[in-house]
DNA sequence: GTAAATTTTATAACTCGATTTCAATTATAT
DNA sequence: ATATAATTGAAATCGAGTTATAAAATTTAC
């Protein structure tokens, strides 16, 4: 399990390999999206920051995401033709997601058998998966 | 197996629940398409259509692939940022796509097993699927 | 400590695929 | 034929995201 501290070395680190600088602004995005659950677009983190009195242009907001994309501390969600979402990465286990048509609500699934034969079809076809996008569209089961 | 006219009638159908007009510029794109194979995005049925003489503009292309998705005729592929691309649906197996991060190349892959897990994933959850998309990013095996 | 150099930022302009508006064209009905 | 309606293409618009740039903040040099 990593704590608060770790989580921080890592944004730094991260800023170190860029060769750029830790500025209150990269902190409040980068802080703001580690202390949030669930899936946040840049208007959330914007508004949020905000209401916290910090003003960080969506122009910066963007800038940094791509960083922790980049650095593997979060990771960039692409549903539909909705904008873009973010989740935080790290201390949290491999899934893939549920999107309910009906209410938009996104669900979490994890399943090994699946990743393990997908990894088995790449390699039929003489590849290796580099990443996966894999996106359930659902509705509830009516009774 | 499907022939021709068999497939031309589901176009003419689809106009008809719509409520529009068998156009030549839609049956232009309708024909351009489902005498391709592979997936092309706006620009190449646009260009093709133009090597033919035939000259119909984007929107018009735009609007008439939409109907086709509606009606189950084509798939719509957005893989990445790039642009939206179009394949024929109709008497082609369901399947997925590998897109070798090298080359760009995109190959077409069917699992039963993983349609079969995610349709339990989503049962486990309450939910039966309505659609979905299953991407592999991959790149080739070094020997 | 102050000035010059560098980095970072916010604003606003821009990008680009895709969509929409609207005037002009084409088809249909009477 | 004339009026009505549908369709088209060109251009305007959209919107998320990116980029240019000038100002602000920070660092470095002296």
């Amino acid at each position: 399990m990593m704590n608060q501290e770790d989580i921080q070395k890592l944004f730094v680190k991260a800023l170190q390999s860029e060769g750029i600088k830790l500025t209150p602004q990269r902190q409040a995005v980068f802080s703001n999206i580690m202390n949030s659950e669930g899936h946040r677009e840049c208007n959330d983190i914007h508004q949020s920051l905000i209401k916290d009195g910090i003003d960080v242009s969506r122009a910066t907001i963007y800038r940094t995401l791509d960083i922790l994309v980049n650095y593997n501390l979060i990771r960039k969600l692409v549903i539909g033709n909705d904008r873009a979402k973010y989740e935080k990465k790290i201390g949290k286990k491999h899934h893939d997601h549920m999107i309910c048509i009906e209410t938009g609500n996104i669900i979490e699934f994890e399943n090994e058998e699946i990743e393990e034969l997908q990894e088995q079809e790449a390699k039929k076809h003489g590849y290796q998966i580099v990443k996966h996008v894999h996106q359930l569209f659902v509705k509830p089961i009516k009774k």
